[in-house]
RNA sequence: GGGCUCGUAGUGAAGGGGUUAUCACGCCUCCCUGUCACGGAGGAGAUCGCCGGUUCAAAUCCGGUCGAGCCCGCCA
């Protein structure tokens, strides 16, 4: 026997089938016993009236697998309109412990019971709800895939097991290496650069691991980054119109393909520019409205407060339209060695914000071989260090004008949904405290 | 790294010096032929995070410790 799966059975009324899968619920009301069992395609009820089939699952508990035989009826009382009848149960994998939690209703995200929705997460991820999160995380991953295939950029891999922390800026974890020192790499920032002398256009769907003591709703250790590198650019607006367009792209796809799940999750309703662009601010400009409207003076500050970022995009969705805005033209000082800086005292670097949270930082990178160990010794580092030797490399022998984006998978996903916590978009989450499951 | 808050059955919560620590869900037994957060009757399940102190008496007050959450710094 085939085995059928829980959407199919409005297709096969009148036939014989068999449904295997998780018993998910038990309502027995005496002479008329409902058993639900859970597949990878959703639920389906059976109608058990016979005594000795039911009998089979006394003292067995939700996620016991199943196989169950029967008949499917049309009855417009169940559940998509069908059941299965005359059940025959054979019972695959029987589970007599009692589940710590209770898996068929939602599972609780209050921030004060995060640590025990992580903790059984190996069951609570058995929850339909809580799946959702999930599948819609695999169909963003997915859509980005596809935009950027489609714009002829190609997919890398790099290594996440480096020598030496080299790009500076966030903490880097150590680690044994058959006696040397090795590192987790933070970014695949360098890879990227070099496959631009390559394949023009690359990109990464892979993690980073950033080993700052960050104990916040946006931090993970180890975290999910979408990396973009487009060579051949010819402003920075050109990085910002890349990055907002698949942003764009990716978000309004999802909306309408998992509208159904959206609601049920009670997701913000999407607002996108009606012209496509995404609005840009200047950090200055930031700061002067948005100490003008707070009286809280920011103007001396070199990158965007939390609050600042939250008030922008407040501004961005009710004053113009938009769940995405662009933070463009960070003070010099806030720039690193590999960044390209005009003359105004500023780095070509815009920051995507989504929703008051910063999802991807987008600079143009330097990409003058002479200049570039300009920058590298003006901030103080060794450039004939191994850690760079393969890197410059790419620029001594070709680089042209490029940039891209450090893109963060989790806080896309968490904004996109609404989440209060980026840990909540994550399946096993890595932060300062939790290191299981 | 700094600040604030919280640890009570398996899960989620109430209680806040004084008899047997309260409720919901889940679990066990029984009743129930259209449930879908089914309903009804009964039952089991908690050294109130841990250590110490104050007190005639501590889940409750105080100190320490461990664990967790949130904010800031920094970042995606």
């Amino acid at each position: 026997m085939t085995r059928t799966l829980a959407r199919e059975l409005a297709e096969n009324i009148g036939q014989t089938v068999t449904i295997k899968g998780w018993l998910h619920k038990k309502r027995l009301l005496g002479g008329l016993n409902f058993i639900t069992v859970r597949d990878r395609s959703g639920l389906t009820q059976t109608l058990i009236d016979n005594k000795d089939e039911l009998e089979k699952l006394r003292g067995l508990q939700i996620g016991t697998v199943l196989s169950l035989t029967g008949t499917v009826i049309a009855d417009e009382r169940a559940p998509g309109g069908a059941e299965l009848h005359d059940v025959t149960v054979v019972v695959d994998v029987p589970v007599t412990d009692e589940p710590p939690i209770e898996i068929d209703k939602p599972i609780s995200h209050k921030a004060e019971n995060l640590d025990t929705l992580f903790e059984y997460r190996v069951l609570n991820i058995r929850n339909l709800q809580e799946q959702k999160i999930f599948k819609i995380r695999a169909s963003l991953t997915r859509y980005v895939r596809e935009y950027l295939t489609g714009q002829e950029f190609v997919e890398i891999d790099t290594p996440k097991l480096l020598a030496e922390a080299t790009e500076g800026g966030a903490e880097v974890f150590k680690l044994d290496y058959f006696g040397k020192t090795a590192t987790l790499a933070q970014s695949p920032q360098f890879y990227k650069q070099i496959m631009v002398g390559a394949f023009e256009r690359v990109f990464e769907i892979g993690h980073s691991y950033r080993a700052e003591p960050s104990a916040t709703t946006r931090h993970l250790t180890e975290l999910t980054m979408l990396d973009i590198e487009m060579g051949f650019v010819e402003s920075h607006d050109d990085v910002l119109d890349m990055v907002g367009n698949m942003t764009q792209n990716v978000l309004r796809r999802i909306y309408e393909e998992h509208a159904a799940d959206f609601k049920t999750l009670n997701a913000p309703e999407l607002v996108l520019p009606e012209d496509g662009k995404v609005p840009r601010f200047t950090i200055a400009e930031i700061h002067d409205m948005y100490t003008k409207a707070t009286k809280t003076d920011t103007t001396q500050e070199k990158d965007l407060i939390p609050d600042e970022e939250r008030w922008i995009s407040d501004y961005a969705r009710k004053q113009l339209g938009s769940d995405l805005v662009f933070a463009t033209h960070f003070p010099a000082e806030a720039g690193k060695f590999y960044h390209k800086f005009d003359d105004e005292g500023t780095v070509m670097w815009g920051d995507l914000l989504f929703r008051g949270l910063e999802i991807a930082t987008c600079p143009l990178r330097e990409n003058n071989y002479e200049k570039m160990i300009e920058q590298m010794t003006a901030a103080g580092l060794d450039v004939s260090h191994e850690g760079f030797k393969y890197y410059l490399q790419a620029f001594k022998y070709g680089l042209p004008q490029h940039g891209g984006c450090g893109f963060g998978i989790d806080r896309l996903v968490q904004k996109t949904i609404g989440l209060a916590n980026v840990k909540e978009a994550t399946l096993f989450p890595r932060d300062i405290n939790r290191l299981t499951p």
